[in-house]
RNA sequence: GGUCCGGUAGUGUAGCGGUUAGCAUAUCUGCCUGUCACGCAGAAGGUCGCGGGUUCAAAUCCCGUCCGGACCGCCA
């Protein structure tokens, strides 16, 4: 290699001497007599500047956006009237000049890429990795990727690999299948997560384990979800739920700080799913702003508004002046979210105009008074059950801060969610499930809770970790007493055979000297997307798939010859044709 | 499965019943010795996603479909 420095690696040092560059020809300005080359790498650009009696110049003059170049050339100061301040003080006068490859006119224009639709960046990926952002986006995943793997060294973690063809088990998210040639008829599915793995690590005795785990979950996307994606997941044995927070915040304080110099205030702070819930509506609050909810239950109960008067639940949040169209494009947030309505009310002077205002005579002075609501500003109402006023004014929260910017400015406010209820009632199956997953330990002080009418009161040792409103980790202390797992397989109606025909393996583990344990995953391309002020996880992961988990440079998925399926025993059913 | 938004030269967009389908940029050619989104002059480049319908006439209106995006359901 004939290259002497990367380009973002020229400094006043260079001054004067012959250096020689390797890159892509970003722009080139033809003044006739005169061409100026700005040469890219991923390190920065530098102008060149070919001379036209130059031997470089007949080369030079071949040169196209795109064409992969060599330049040799002295590095020096501008003429004092051409310098801009700091390196751009500084150019290349061309010496020599070697196309190393020619380019076709690219897809489309690299310096365009934000405003260039995501399907044509998608298609032509290698083209918009080219591009300073792309590239800054994924240094900085290797530099949290470095970061993580040194902390977690130093802290005694051993890095394990575990199987990515395992086996599918009925809960959680649907499996991708992969057919097994030498067992035709039968298949193995790809990983949702090594949660059992992990958990089998530390009955193994490894105490301490860390992977950047791919996983896969075949469920419909989502801006910050692919079908594959990257956990840095954690286990710990001989620990209590404080022991791993507390290593949590070290870890994560330690990658702010390494990779975006940001120093993050510890402890965070904390708050109870129902707290979250109760006045954010949301399990993974946005906390950047506040707008909590107030509780206006009491002051309607019987009262004139029947919509009101009867609801289990009334919420109600401030928000700045709103014009008719603003309210009506909230209201169908929260209609989205499962509200029959979002009723409103504008402050005007000491009382109220607009919206339900002519049945909060009696309780304006009150409202006031609980809510704050400035003047000219806006109340806006959720009534239902709690869950579901709570849910769609949370909805409405969001709407209203990227409405008026309220999280704006590149803060970044981390928290945890703790307390999540163990169990939850699943209407549409008339059963109870786990919320986190079924090796979630409940609190000690619950466990008599099992199978009781109260179970849903069973508060679950699981935790996430919120940033900006994602939710960009979630972990649990794991059952370690095989009782316990019994209950807890009893409360989400698994007959012991049941278990034992899924699990088997894992209890059998699980009765063989389990330590007490417990550990978290972190979701790593969504807390890079937060890092990196993205608006999707995909501008954080170099080959994603669209929201229809297609690849569209790769065009997978795509069919297979007859040959490939017959060899692995799979036959495709004949396509229903949907309609008449 | 559902809701909403979009699809017009390579790219980004305007046009929303009758236009030679406009603009910017990229591309190509010519001119140009201090540009830095270089400039100037010119050229080429379009199955207006696809199919059907309404109409004397459709990029434009209607229906269907495909594709892209956001969201709901779903995602332990």
């Amino acid at each position: 290699m004939k290259r002497t420095a990367m380009i973002g690696q020229l400094n006043e040092k260079h001054a004067e001497q012959t250096v020689t560059l390797q890159g892509w020809v970003n722009r080139r300005r033809d003044l006739g007599g005169l061409i100026f080359i700005e040469l890219r790498d991923r390190s920065g650009v530098v102008q060149v500047q070919v001379e036209p009696d130059s031997a470089a110049f007949a080369e030079a003059d071949k040169l196209r956006g795109e064409y992969v170049a060599e330049i040799e050339g002295v590095y020096q100061m501008r003429p004092e009237s051409q310098r801009k301040g700091g390196m751009a003080d500084f150019e290349v006068i061309a010496s020599r000049v070697k196309v190393l490859n020619a380019a076709k006119t690219p897809a489309f224009e690299l310096d365009k890429g934000d405003s260039v639709s995501e399907d044509i960046r998608l298609k032509f990926r290698y083209l918009d990795l080219r591009r300073p952002e792309m590239q800054r986006n994924l240094m900085l995943r290797s530099k949290a990727v470095a970061s993580v793997t040194r902390f977690l060294d130093a802290e005694g973690f051993i890095a394990v690999e575990t199987p990515m063809l395992t086996k599918s088990t009925p809960e959680g998210a649907r499996d991708f299948l992969v057919p097994s040639r030498l067992n035709p008829g039968e298949f193995y599915a790809l990983p949702q997560s090594p949660q059992l793995f992990k958990q089998l690590l530390m009955i193994a005795g490894f105490d301490r384990y860390y992977q950047l785990a791919r996983c896969f979950r075949d469920e419909d996307l989502r801006a910050d979800r692919q079908p594959d994606f990257t956990q840095l997941d954690m286990e710990l044995s001989f620990v209590e739920q404080e022991d791993v927070l507390e290593l949590q915040e070290r870890l994560l304080a330690s990658v702010f700080r390494d990779v975006l110099d940001v120093e993050l205030p510890l402890p965070f702070p904390r708050l109870s799913y129902f707290e979250a819930m109760d006045k954010y509506g949301s399990d993974k609050p946005d906390l950047r702003f506040n707008s909590a909810f107030v509780d206006v239950t009491d002051l309607f109960a019987g009262a004139a508004f029947q919509a009101f008067a009867s609801a289990g639940s009334v919420k109600v949040m401030a928000a700045p002046e709103l014009t008719r169209k603003q309210i009506d494009e909230l209201e169908r947030v929260a209609k989205q979210h499962g509200a029959k309505g979002l009723a409103w009310l504008k402050r005007d002077g000491d009382g109220f105009t607009g919206g339900i205002s002519k049945f909060v005579g009696d309780q304006a002075a009150e409202l006031l008074s609980r809510t704050g609501v400035a003047a000219g500003g806006t109340l806006l109402f959720a009534a239902g059950d709690w869950q579901k006023a709570v849910t769609a004014l949370g909805a409405v929260r969001l709407a209203l801060r990227d409405l008026f910017g309220l999280a704006a400015g590149g803060q970044f406010h981390v928290s945890w969610v703790t307390e999540f209820p163990q169990l939850e009632y699943d209407e549409d199956n008339a059963r109870w499930t786990y919320m986190h997953h079924p090796f979630t330990a409940p609190h000690p002080d619950d466990i008599h809770l099992f199978g009781t009418e109260r179970q849903g009161e069973i508060r679950a040792q699981a935790y996430d970790l919120v940033l900006n409103g994602f939710e960009i980790g979630g972990g649990s202390i794991r059952i370690h007493d095989p009782a316990v797992q019994e209950k807890m397989f009893a409360a989400i109606g698994f007959t012991p055979e049941e278990a034992h025909a899924q699990f088997g393996f894992f209890l059998d583990a699980l009765a063989a000297g389990t330590p007490p344990h417990g550990g978290i995953a972190w979701g790593f391309d969504r807390l890079l997307m937060v890092m990196a002020g993205a608006q999707s996880i995909r501008e954080v992961i170099a080959f994603p798939k669209n929201n229809r988990g297609a690849d569209l440079m790769a065009l997978a998925p795509a069919a297979v010859d007859a040959a490939q399926l017959a060899e692995v025993g799979v036959q495709v059913a004949a396509r229903v044709e949907s309609g008449s």
